[in-house]
DNA sequence: TGCAGGTGCTAGGTAAATCAAGCACTTGCA
DNA sequence: TGCAAGTGCTTGATTTACCTAGCACCTGCA
């Protein structure tokens, strides 16, 4: 069903619409160009449809854009990784350079630090 | 049709399919959390559908994975290893449950986690 | 020996994504 | 005045994403 993502979607079209006008681009060159076709390139700037995630590439390389600014527009990606300092568990679970062996040894290396803080509760020299 | 991305497809399953297994999650318990059905989600495991943007996004939410970790297994984002300070290292320095001593007790196992991941090409050596 | 409940997977339907054809409008040109 | 060619958009059909219901298998328990 069509989720609340739906502004978000008008926002993702509008902004493909804005750097296609940007590249002096027609619906049909730059639908060409991404192998889609036109009334579907149409209707994604329009926000009627959530493009799939190979659309999407393909629209990023028409319009010479980095993978990054779009997705960002279409919501998946907040702004700038690292500044949101997101819970260190997940970072670790969602690294893609530890192996699993690394990643259990590293959370459980950290589980243990939290749970000595935890007992220790209010003790504070620094942090 | 089923275009030439399936194998990255299978990666991105594959890849899923490890984090549930990390997070010892069943399909269904994760299916839940990530608001899809068990039969998807045991579909886009086996490489069989390329998930939406937004499907995708409830997958990473639900293993609590960075967006990009996945995005880069789908295939839309390349990264290059080692170039970025990973969100890994940002989240264990912002922790307040960590003190001084375990954050970089923390980060130096971790960078030697990474740089044997970087090494890792053929060399058997172990330092 | 059987049943309750867990695991992942299959089957068949509905909704959404995507395409090929074609409409309405504007512009340049003879 | 008219036609060729450009613009974006609509329509109707196909393909794919996604769901509900249910199967086959394994495990623990009485």
């Amino acid at each position: 069903m069509p989720t609340a993502h739906n502004s978000q979607l008008k926002l993702l079209g509008d902004y493909i619409r804005l750097q296609r006008r940007l590249a002096n681009l027609s619906l049909r060159q730059m639908a060409e160009l991404a192998e889609i076709s036109n009334p579907y390139l149409s209707q994604i700037e329009r926000g009627v449809h959530e493009p799939s995630m190979h659309v999407l590439r393909s629209i990023a390389r028409a319009l010479n854009l980095s993978a990054e600014s779009i997705l960002e527009q279409a919501g998946l990606l907040e702004r700038d990784p690292g500044q949101v300092p997101t819970d260190a568990e997940a970072a670790i679970r969602g690294d893609p350079r530890l192996s699993e062996a690394q990643k259990q040894a590293l959370l459980a290396v950290y589980r243990s630090y939290v749970a000595d803080s935890l007992a220790e509760d209010g003790e504070g020299s620094s942090g």
